[in-house]
DNA sequence: TATCCACCTTCCAGCAACTGGAAGGTCAAG
DNA sequence: CTTGACCTTCCAGTTGCTGGAAGGTGGATA
Protein backbone atom coordinates (compact mmCIF):
# COMPACT_ATOMS: atom_id res chain seq x y z
CA UNK A 1 0.00 0.00 0.00
CA UNK A 2 0.82 3.67 -0.50
CA UNK A 3 1.97 6.08 1.96
CA UNK A 4 -1.11 7.80 2.56
CA UNK A 5 -3.14 4.24 3.54
CA UNK A 6 -0.27 3.13 5.59
CA UNK A 7 -1.17 6.86 7.82
CA UNK A 8 -4.22 6.66 7.68
CA UNK A 9 -4.16 2.92 9.26
CA UNK A 10 -1.07 3.69 11.15
CA UNK A 11 -2.78 7.06 12.56
CA UNK A 12 0.56 8.61 11.60
CA UNK A 13 0.99 11.08 9.35
CA UNK A 14 2.86 10.70 5.98
CA UNK A 15 5.87 13.24 7.18
CA UNK A 16 6.38 11.72 10.28
CA UNK A 17 6.83 8.48 8.63
CA UNK A 18 8.79 9.50 5.86
CA UNK A 19 10.93 11.51 8.92
CA UNK A 20 10.92 7.82 10.61
CA UNK A 21 12.35 6.23 7.98
CA UNK A 22 15.16 8.76 7.60
CA UNK A 23 16.57 8.39 10.70
CA UNK A 24 15.97 4.16 10.04
CA UNK A 25 13.35 2.98 11.79
CA UNK A 26 11.63 1.79 9.23
CA UNK A 27 12.28 0.41 5.51
CA UNK A 28 9.58 0.11 3.11
CA UNK A 29 9.77 -1.73 -0.58
CA UNK A 30 9.59 0.37 -3.34
CA UNK A 31 7.78 -0.17 -6.49
CA UNK A 32 8.45 0.63 -9.90
CA UNK A 33 7.62 4.25 -9.83
CA UNK A 34 9.59 5.10 -6.67
CA UNK A 35 6.63 4.93 -4.41
CA UNK A 36 6.98 3.33 -0.53
CA UNK A 37 5.13 0.40 -0.63
CA UNK A 38 4.58 -0.59 2.82
CA UNK A 39 3.36 -4.83 3.63
CA UNK A 40 1.71 -5.30 6.71
CA UNK A 41 4.21 -5.92 9.00
CA UNK A 42 5.16 -2.14 8.31
CA UNK A 43 1.89 -0.62 9.26
CA UNK A 44 2.34 -2.64 12.34
CA UNK A 45 5.35 -1.60 12.94
CA UNK A 46 4.16 1.83 12.97
CA UNK A 47 1.29 1.46 14.94
CA UNK A 48 3.63 0.37 17.58
CA UNK A 49 5.55 3.38 17.43
CA UNK A 50 2.67 5.70 17.54
CA UNK A 51 1.67 3.51 20.27
CA UNK A 52 5.08 3.82 22.13
CA UNK A 53 5.69 7.23 21.32
CA UNK A 54 2.00 8.06 23.21
CA UNK A 55 3.22 6.56 25.87
CA UNK A 56 5.88 9.08 25.95
CA UNK A 57 8.75 7.31 24.92
CA UNK A 58 11.74 8.64 22.84
CA UNK A 59 12.73 7.75 19.34
CA UNK A 60 15.40 6.12 20.75
CA UNK A 61 13.53 4.23 22.87
CA UNK A 62 11.12 4.09 20.45
CA UNK A 63 13.79 2.20 18.22
CA UNK A 64 15.45 -0.32 21.35
CA UNK A 65 11.88 -1.17 21.73
CA UNK A 66 11.36 -1.75 18.05
CA UNK A 67 14.66 -4.18 18.23
CA UNK A 68 12.91 -5.96 21.33
CA UNK A 69 10.21 -6.75 19.79
CA UNK A 70 11.54 -8.14 17.23
CA UNK A 71 14.22 -10.18 18.73
CA UNK A 72 12.22 -13.07 19.00
CA UNK A 73 14.87 -14.56 21.80
CA UNK A 74 14.65 -11.36 24.01
CA UNK A 75 14.48 -11.41 27.89
CA UNK A 76 10.60 -9.60 29.10
CA UNK A 77 13.54 -7.95 31.75
CA UNK A 78 15.27 -6.16 29.53
CA UNK A 79 11.58 -4.13 28.02
CA UNK A 80 11.13 -4.44 31.56
CA UNK A 81 13.94 -1.90 32.35
CA UNK A 82 12.82 0.23 29.91
CA UNK A 83 9.33 0.93 30.54
CA UNK A 84 10.64 1.13 34.41
CA UNK A 85 13.17 3.77 33.67
CA UNK A 86 10.71 5.71 31.59
CA UNK A 87 7.60 5.44 34.54
CA UNK A 88 10.29 6.79 37.12
CA UNK A 89 11.17 9.91 34.76
CA UNK A 90 7.05 10.89 34.27
CA UNK A 91 6.81 10.29 37.98
CA UNK A 92 9.78 12.91 38.36
CA UNK A 93 8.06 15.41 35.68
CA UNK A 94 4.38 15.32 37.35
CA UNK A 95 6.47 16.28 40.48
CA UNK A 96 7.89 18.98 38.78
CA UNK A 97 4.93 20.89 37.56
CA UNK A 98 2.99 19.98 40.59
CA UNK A 99 5.20 22.17 42.22
CA UNK A 100 5.03 24.30 39.35
CA UNK A 101 1.53 24.35 39.42
CA UNK A 102 1.56 25.36 43.81
CA UNK A 103 3.32 28.47 43.00
CA UNK A 104 1.83 29.69 39.76
CA UNK A 105 -1.36 29.31 41.59
CA UNK A 106 -0.44 31.30 44.55
CA UNK A 107 0.60 33.94 42.56
CA UNK A 108 -2.73 34.27 40.70
CA UNK A 109 -4.92 33.67 43.72
CA UNK A 110 -2.51 36.72 45.18
CA UNK A 111 -3.38 39.01 42.49
CA UNK A 112 -6.46 41.07 42.23
CA UNK A 113 -6.78 41.10 38.15
CA UNK A 114 -8.23 44.06 37.86
CA UNK A 115 -7.43 47.29 35.78
CA UNK A 116 -4.71 48.92 38.18
CA UNK A 117 -1.04 48.12 38.01
CA UNK A 118 0.14 46.27 41.13
CA UNK A 119 0.67 42.78 40.44
CA UNK A 120 2.25 40.49 43.05
CA UNK A 121 2.85 38.15 40.10
CA UNK A 122 5.05 40.72 38.30
CA UNK A 123 6.91 41.83 41.94
CA UNK A 124 7.63 37.65 42.88
CA UNK A 125 8.95 37.57 39.70
CA UNK A 126 10.93 40.57 39.59
CA UNK A 127 12.23 40.32 43.38
CA UNK A 128 12.01 36.58 44.02
CA UNK A 129 12.45 33.88 46.57
CA UNK B 1 29.50 44.83 34.46
CA UNK B 2 30.91 42.39 31.98
CA UNK B 3 28.50 39.49 30.32
CA UNK B 4 30.19 37.11 32.98
CA UNK B 5 29.12 38.44 35.91
CA UNK B 6 25.42 39.56 34.60
CA UNK B 7 25.46 35.40 34.17
CA UNK B 8 26.85 35.00 37.85
CA UNK B 9 24.21 37.44 39.21
CA UNK B 10 21.29 36.22 37.06
CA UNK B 11 21.79 32.64 37.33
CA UNK B 12 21.87 32.22 33.43
CA UNK B 13 24.54 31.59 31.32
CA UNK B 14 26.33 33.03 28.85
CA UNK B 15 25.10 31.74 25.79
CA UNK B 16 21.51 32.16 27.16
CA UNK B 17 22.28 36.13 27.58
CA UNK B 18 23.51 36.61 24.28
CA UNK B 19 20.59 34.07 22.96
CA UNK B 20 17.90 36.30 24.97
CA UNK B 21 19.86 39.43 23.03
CA UNK B 22 19.68 38.09 19.70
CA UNK B 23 16.09 37.23 19.85
CA UNK B 24 15.59 40.82 21.09
CA UNK B 25 14.79 40.41 24.58
CA UNK B 26 17.50 42.90 26.38
CA UNK B 27 19.66 45.53 25.04
CA UNK B 28 22.67 45.80 26.98
CA UNK B 29 24.96 49.40 26.31
CA UNK B 30 28.37 48.51 24.75
CA UNK B 31 31.74 49.70 25.47
CA UNK B 32 34.31 50.83 23.84
CA UNK B 33 36.01 47.55 23.14
CA UNK B 34 33.11 45.99 21.95
CA UNK B 35 32.12 44.23 25.37
CA UNK B 36 28.57 43.68 26.29
CA UNK B 37 27.80 46.19 29.43
CA UNK B 38 25.13 45.58 31.56
CA UNK B 39 23.60 47.75 34.56
CA UNK B 40 21.60 46.96 37.49
CA UNK B 41 18.34 47.21 35.59
CA UNK B 42 19.97 44.65 33.12
CA UNK B 43 20.56 41.97 35.63
CA UNK B 44 16.79 43.00 37.04
CA UNK B 45 15.75 41.89 33.63
CA UNK B 46 17.21 39.05 33.06
CA UNK B 47 16.42 37.33 36.97
CA UNK B 48 13.18 38.52 35.27
CA UNK B 49 13.68 36.11 32.71
CA UNK B 50 15.45 33.50 34.74
CA UNK B 51 12.02 33.06 36.92
CA UNK B 52 9.74 33.52 34.30
CA UNK B 53 10.76 30.80 32.39
CA UNK B 54 11.56 28.35 35.81
CA UNK B 55 8.13 28.52 36.28
CA UNK B 56 7.62 27.72 32.41
CA UNK B 57 6.44 30.37 30.55
CA UNK B 58 7.51 29.88 26.93
CA UNK B 59 10.09 33.05 25.60
CA UNK B 60 7.34 34.74 24.09
CA UNK B 61 5.04 34.41 27.14
CA UNK B 62 8.15 35.87 29.22
CA UNK B 63 8.26 38.77 26.37
CA UNK B 64 4.94 39.35 27.27
CA UNK B 65 5.37 39.93 31.00
CA UNK B 66 8.35 41.72 30.53
CA UNK B 67 6.54 44.56 28.52
CA UNK B 68 4.01 44.15 31.06
CA UNK B 69 6.24 44.86 33.34
CA UNK B 70 7.89 47.48 32.30
CA UNK B 71 4.98 49.38 31.58
CA UNK B 72 3.77 51.20 34.66
CA UNK B 73 0.20 51.63 33.34
CA UNK B 74 -0.43 47.86 32.65
CA UNK B 75 -3.62 46.17 34.50
CA UNK B 76 -2.94 43.47 36.89
CA UNK B 77 -5.72 41.80 34.62
CA UNK B 78 -3.64 41.42 31.92
CA UNK B 79 -0.50 39.44 33.53
CA UNK B 80 -3.11 37.42 35.43
CA UNK B 81 -5.17 36.12 32.13
CA UNK B 82 -1.55 34.75 30.95
CA UNK B 83 -0.58 33.44 34.32
CA UNK B 84 -4.01 31.65 34.39
CA UNK B 85 -3.81 30.52 30.60
CA UNK B 86 -0.38 28.74 31.86
CA UNK B 87 -1.60 27.49 34.72
CA UNK B 88 -4.72 25.71 32.74
CA UNK B 89 -2.29 24.23 30.66
CA UNK B 90 0.15 23.31 33.29
CA UNK B 91 -3.20 21.34 34.78
CA UNK B 92 -3.38 19.68 31.34
CA UNK B 93 -0.14 18.61 31.46
CA UNK B 94 -0.40 16.72 34.60
CA UNK B 95 -3.07 15.37 33.70
CA UNK B 96 -1.93 13.92 30.56
CA UNK B 97 1.10 12.84 32.20
CA UNK B 98 -1.10 10.96 35.21
CA UNK B 99 -2.75 9.22 32.45
CA UNK B 100 0.10 7.96 30.87
CA UNK B 101 1.51 6.81 34.15
CA UNK B 102 -1.21 4.85 34.50
CA UNK B 103 -1.13 2.66 31.78
CA UNK B 104 2.56 2.62 31.99
CA UNK B 105 2.44 1.45 35.30
CA UNK B 106 -0.51 -1.81 34.67
CA UNK B 107 2.22 -2.54 31.80
CA UNK B 108 5.12 -2.69 34.10
CA UNK B 109 3.14 -4.62 36.74
CA UNK B 110 1.98 -6.91 34.27
CA UNK B 111 5.33 -8.02 33.03
CA UNK B 112 7.18 -10.55 34.91
CA UNK B 113 10.50 -9.15 34.26
CA UNK B 114 12.12 -12.34 33.57
CA UNK B 115 14.56 -13.93 31.08
CA UNK B 116 11.61 -15.13 28.97
CA UNK B 117 10.34 -13.97 25.42
CA UNK B 118 6.97 -13.14 26.55
CA UNK B 119 6.39 -9.46 27.72
CA UNK B 120 3.12 -8.15 28.39
CA UNK B 121 4.33 -4.39 27.25
CA UNK B 122 5.31 -5.26 23.46
CA UNK B 123 1.89 -7.33 23.14
CA UNK B 124 0.28 -4.04 24.13
CA UNK B 125 2.42 -1.77 22.25
CA UNK B 126 2.07 -4.01 18.77
CA UNK B 127 -2.21 -4.46 19.62
CA UNK B 128 -3.23 -1.65 21.47
CA UNK B 129 -6.29 -0.76 22.46
C1' DT C 1 58.25 43.78 26.85
C1' DA C 2 56.67 39.16 26.11
C1' DT C 3 53.59 35.90 27.29
C1' DC C 4 49.91 33.74 29.47
C1' DC C 5 45.30 32.95 30.67
C1' DA C 6 40.74 34.18 31.36
C1' DC C 7 37.56 36.57 29.38
C1' DC C 8 35.12 38.54 25.52
C1' DT C 9 33.44 38.68 20.45
C1' DT C 10 30.97 36.57 16.16
C1' DC C 11 29.36 32.87 13.49
C1' DC C 12 28.03 28.22 12.38
C1' DA C 13 26.16 23.82 13.61
C1' DG C 14 23.44 20.70 16.20
C1' DC C 15 19.95 18.74 19.60
C1' DA C 16 14.48 16.46 19.36
C1' DA C 17 10.92 15.34 16.61
C1' DC C 18 8.78 16.76 13.58
C1' DT C 19 6.16 20.22 10.13
C1' DG C 20 5.59 23.19 6.08
C1' DG C 21 6.39 24.26 1.51
C1' DA C 22 8.43 24.27 -3.14
C1' DA C 23 9.17 21.86 -7.39
C1' DG C 24 8.20 18.19 -9.85
C1' DG C 25 6.69 13.03 -11.19
C1' DT C 26 2.56 9.57 -11.51
C1' DC C 27 -1.92 7.77 -11.98
C1' DA C 28 -6.87 7.17 -12.56
C1' DA C 29 -11.09 9.41 -13.88
C1' DG C 30 -13.89 12.16 -16.88
C1' DC D 1 -5.98 15.40 -22.52
C1' DT D 2 -6.48 17.63 -18.69
C1' DT D 3 -7.59 17.81 -13.91
C1' DG D 4 -6.66 16.68 -9.32
C1' DA D 5 -5.12 13.77 -5.90
C1' DC D 6 -1.54 11.48 -4.80
C1' DC D 7 3.51 10.60 -4.57
C1' DT D 8 8.71 12.01 -4.65
C1' DT D 9 12.95 14.77 -2.80
C1' DC D 10 15.01 18.54 -0.63
C1' DC D 11 15.43 22.62 2.15
C1' DA D 12 14.00 25.46 5.88
C1' DG D 13 11.76 26.48 10.20
C1' DT D 14 10.08 25.37 14.82
C1' DT D 15 11.76 25.96 20.52
C1' DG D 16 15.33 27.21 23.49
C1' DC D 17 19.17 26.82 23.88
C1' DT D 18 24.30 24.60 23.81
C1' DG D 19 28.92 23.57 21.90
C1' DG D 20 32.78 24.80 19.43
C1' DA D 21 35.92 27.29 16.32
C1' DA D 22 38.53 31.36 15.34
C1' DG D 23 40.01 35.43 16.89
C1' DG D 24 40.25 40.05 19.85
C1' DT D 25 41.08 42.16 24.75
C1' DG D 26 42.67 42.91 29.52
C1' DG D 27 45.32 42.32 33.43
C1' DA D 28 48.93 39.78 35.91
C1' DT D 29 53.27 37.79 35.84
C1' DA D 30 58.35 36.58 34.25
Amino acid sequence: MNIGEASERSGLPSKTIRYYEDIGLIRPERGGNGYRDYAATDVHKLRFLQRSRGLGFSVEECRQLLALYEDKSRASADVKDIAETKLAEIDRKIRDLSELRRTLEQLVHACHGNDRPDCPILEELSEGS
